[in-house]
DNA sequence: GCATCAACTTGACCACTGTCAAATAATTTG
DNA sequence: CAAATTATTTGACAGTGGTCAAGTTGATGC
């Protein structure tokens, strides 16, 4: 049922009467979350999108702003960040390439209630809201693959308020340091993909707070030296901050 | 292969070849999420239905459980709590009547990332897994109304996030009674529809903090006498803990 | 009414995280 | 390469929320 026709057309020029670069096209049916629609389905939801590109630190949009179209980032870190007038700031979610954003604020039509931000020189596919929300009403095969999609990223954010309540900063830290190990066992090293007060920002905590949390992460076999991050003993580290302990 | 044979108990009765009993399925049909549902696809959809009752404290399932149905609050209500081995649990949520749980489990067919018990005397409706994966992936209309209530329930999460990264325990608690007068204006009185310590889990802090909390809220006009809170300026409150404050 | 038990509150104290300030890398710019 | 920025670490201290241990209050049963 899967096809991926790819007719490969003149190397970054416009397909006839749509409005995405062949290559951009490409890209896309390359995600986890189109992949699984038939090319010309894909063909067909894209006609009317479009690519901007985003300089490091510029804001994709506000908080509270109307959504008008799902996001999808090409290329580069999109992050979305909660603020709340007392001068509060955090990092609700860092997205990379093949990611897609604010589906459920562009499926609810309701306010934004994150801001995005650039992390790092960023190429962004936008869907109009209203064409897409039209194909989700009209296309039984995308309206399926969102569900899937944003069911399992509920999951994520169920898990997300779960740590938040109970579990320190430096449990919080080792979970996501776990996260960057892609499932590997024994030890590894890895390469810390933001900068510390982004990752502080991520896990909830202040910088400060952040390299002591390095710090106790430490006697759980973690050395760090700028952007290295030397695990001795993952399943250790997993114990530590309880990990995947859905399994009680 | 999961085979509901219920007991038939003929006192009310049940429509032919349906596992619902016809008052069921009327309150079915009332609730948000199935009452855009055309009537004689509910009645399809249900045919597996089954429903049970649980005592207060009674655990509908565990954390770590494969699910083996959607399940939808006929009546009462229902507690969805996270547990860490360490010790520590907390309320995720708190589900009344009307309202349908652990969707993104069923879809996912992942391990439920929390456990279910009844705060009340609860009638739960059970609506089989393998089945309603086939109604959502071969009916359209399912699909896209799960897909509109999973994307405002997803919009929840994402402020519970934001909210306890970013707010004090009596913002919290100031934003829980809010959520109870149910957008009056002015001033009012709620009722507490839990004991405070089930209030203290779904906030996120210990009974002891929530005691406290309700002393700090006292300056903000919020006088509590057991089961009671008398909120004399709702706005006041509102701006106590930004609520809404999306609009920035 | 009184005993009993559970729910709630209060106080004393502690641990964790935030804040502010200063010192020290690391990175960028001229 | 040095100056200038920006990130990160460290220390001292404060505030928030957690823990433990009494009280209180309130509900339930006899």
């Amino acid at each position: 049922m899967v096809q991926i026709t790819q007719k490969r057309v003149q190397s970054s020029s416009r397909l006839a009467g749509h409005g995405l670069k062949a290559e951009d096209l490409a890209a896309m049916g390359r995600l986890p979350l189109f992949c699984d629609l038939p090319a010309e389905a894909l063909a067909e939801i894209t006609v009317e999108a479009s690519v901007h590109k985003y300089q490091r630190n510029e804001v994709i949009f506000h908080q509270g702003d109307v959504p008008t179209a799902l996001r999808v980032v090409l290329d580069g870190q999109v992050g979305l960040t909660g603020t709340v007038t007392d001068g509060g700031e955090t990092l609700v979610e860092i997205l990379s390439a093949g990611e897609m954003f604010i589906a459920a604020a562009v499926l609810t039509e309701k306010p934004f209630l994150m801001s995005a931000v650039a992390l790092q020189t960023s190429r962004i596919l936008s869907l109009p809201g209203e064409r897409f929300r039209r194909d989700v009403r009209e296309r039984p095969d995308l309206s399926f693959l969102m569900l899937a999609s944003m069911a399992k990223h509920f999951r994520m954010l169920v898990r997300e308020v779960k740590d938040l309540k109970l579990k320190s900063a430096a449990q919080r830290l080792a979970l996501y340091l776990l996260g960057l190990t892609a499932k590997r066992e024994g030890s590894t090293i890895v390469r810390l993909p933001h900068s510390k007060s982004i990752i502080a920002a991520r896990v909830g905590v202040r910088p400060e707070t952040l390299s002591r949390a390095f710090g106790h992460l430490r006697k759980q076999g973690v050395a760090v030296d700028g952007h290295a991050v030397a695990i001795a003993d993952i399943p250790a580290l997993r114990a530590y901050c309880h990990e995947g302990e859905e399994i009680i």
